[in-house]
DNA sequence: CGCCCCCTCGCTATTTCTGGGGAGTTAGAT
DNA sequence: ATCTAACTCCCCAGAAATAGCGAGGGGGCG
């Protein structure tokens, strides 16, 4: 219940990030980050990687229980933490979120109910390919304990969720960028201007070029990366960073 | 010439990161950056916003005519940098990136004679909306002394990449595009089928609809998203994070 | 209760894209 | 010196996407 480290007492992270970095499975990055509530003295931690289709990556101290009921209920589409998160890139205090719609105070009555705690701190966490995660911690206590104690470990807490986005990350397979056959600069300039609303027409007329012309740099582009059609070559070229909008 | 802070001495940024969050313009931004080039005694770092359209936001040290260079030369599309830092999550020491096309050795070698340095450090930085950035230190020295400088200073510079940035996103709220008109999750469906070269009839089947049912999600996607064709809407979807390929 | 958004379906006409075919020049690489 | 790869141009027919008009049921929120 009593936080351990307040202002000006801020506890030493050195040798934790560093077995952060050498952490080789998600069963470290569970030990680490209970090792990490108790060295905070907060009630829960929480690395969750956010995927809209429901399946969970992550670790943390929540019960099973609440967990599952999250994930049942559909809290995931509801929750303020996540849509404001979302939206933000600074971490931000669970008060200063919109808790306005019904389903979110449903939502925070239940997690209070579970034992989850009155104050919440989240860490925003974005990866290439639009990955997305949370690093959050929560705790019952008062705003102005809750407050103190964000503004004193902030900078901390974004260190240590980088590192553990860092590693999930790492440890998420499927996430290996094949080898691309690189586009030539006419395919890139073909599949940018595409990938901005270009019709092939516009494009074409863009690059001072017949519109057969351009076909054949969005074929071959089309035929470098792999895809089906265009809309699907665009896909690839932007998720590879071959081009970029 | 010589790094100021190698390992076991690393400058104390307390103040400069109070400073930083209390920046209130560009500005302040470009002095802050030129003291912690200063502190740091490196040859240049810079922060800028990355998008394709040439257009840049951001401040750093580099010569005006080094940067106009760059972009009037087109460098950023070939920029092993920006490529290779797109694809990650960790910040990378540009010795590890994929030097091998022409353009990339082309554009070294180019930096190099306008006095950019031999080494470089870049930190990748997400924000909402397929927000996307770049922090980055270069220097002129060995190999040995560059490493052990970045080792004994990512923490830091993780820290204060991402309060640039956080500054950059307070500072340039019109760039995030439009409060993001949420897709429907039915919209979400279709355009990620779409952006994984499902057509649209293969698409409609695999989610049990019928075709026209299908085309009306994109349609509507496309309006949400402020996109001219199908193309363009799943380019935005993706680089807004909306959808996940 | 009314409003708005989400989900579902149908029809028609026009424009655009896709996927085959072939062919010539230039520049860099083996 | 040869050869590959990039760049440029052309025709055609079928498939797909776009734009416009509709309709109705369900759920949440004020």
């Amino acid at each position: 219940m009593a936080l351990g480290f307040l202002s000006g007492n801020a506890p030493r992270l050195d040798g934790l990030i560093e077995r952060l970095e050498s952490a080789e499975g998600l069963e470290d990055l569970q030990i680490l980050i209970e090792e990490l509530r108790d060295r905070y003295g907060v009630d829960h931690i929480v690395y969750h990687w956010v995927n809209s289709n429901g399946e969970q990556y992550g670790c943390g101290t929540y019960d099973l229980e609440w967990v599952n009921r999250y994930l049942d209920k559909g809290y995931l589409r509801v929750d303020p933490v996540v849509a404001g998160c979302y939206q933000r890139f600074h971490p931000v205090d669970w008060k200063r979120l919109d808790w306005s719609s019904k389903a979110a105070r449903a939502l925070m009555q239940d997690a209070i109910a579970y034992g989850i705690g009155n104050q919440g701190y989240s860490i925003p966490l974005r990866g290439p390919n639009g990955q997305f995660a949370l690093f959050s911690l929560s705790h019952n206590c008062s705003d102005e304990e809750w407050e103190d104690f964000t503004i004193s470990n902030r900078r901390d807490l974004i260190l240590v969720a980088h590192y553990f986005n860092q590693k999930a990350l790492e440890f998420e397979p499927g996430r290996t960028p094949d080898p691309a056959q690189p586009l030539s600069p006419r395919e890139i300039e073909a599949m940018t201007l595409l990938a901005v609303g270009y019709s092939r027409a516009q494009a074409a007329d863009t690059l001072s070029i017949s519109e057969h012309t351009l076909r054949v740099y969005v074929e071959s582009a089309r035929h470098k990366l792999g895809a089906l059609n265009t809309t699907h070559a665009v896909a690839r070229a932007l998720s590879r960073g071959v081009i970029v909008v």
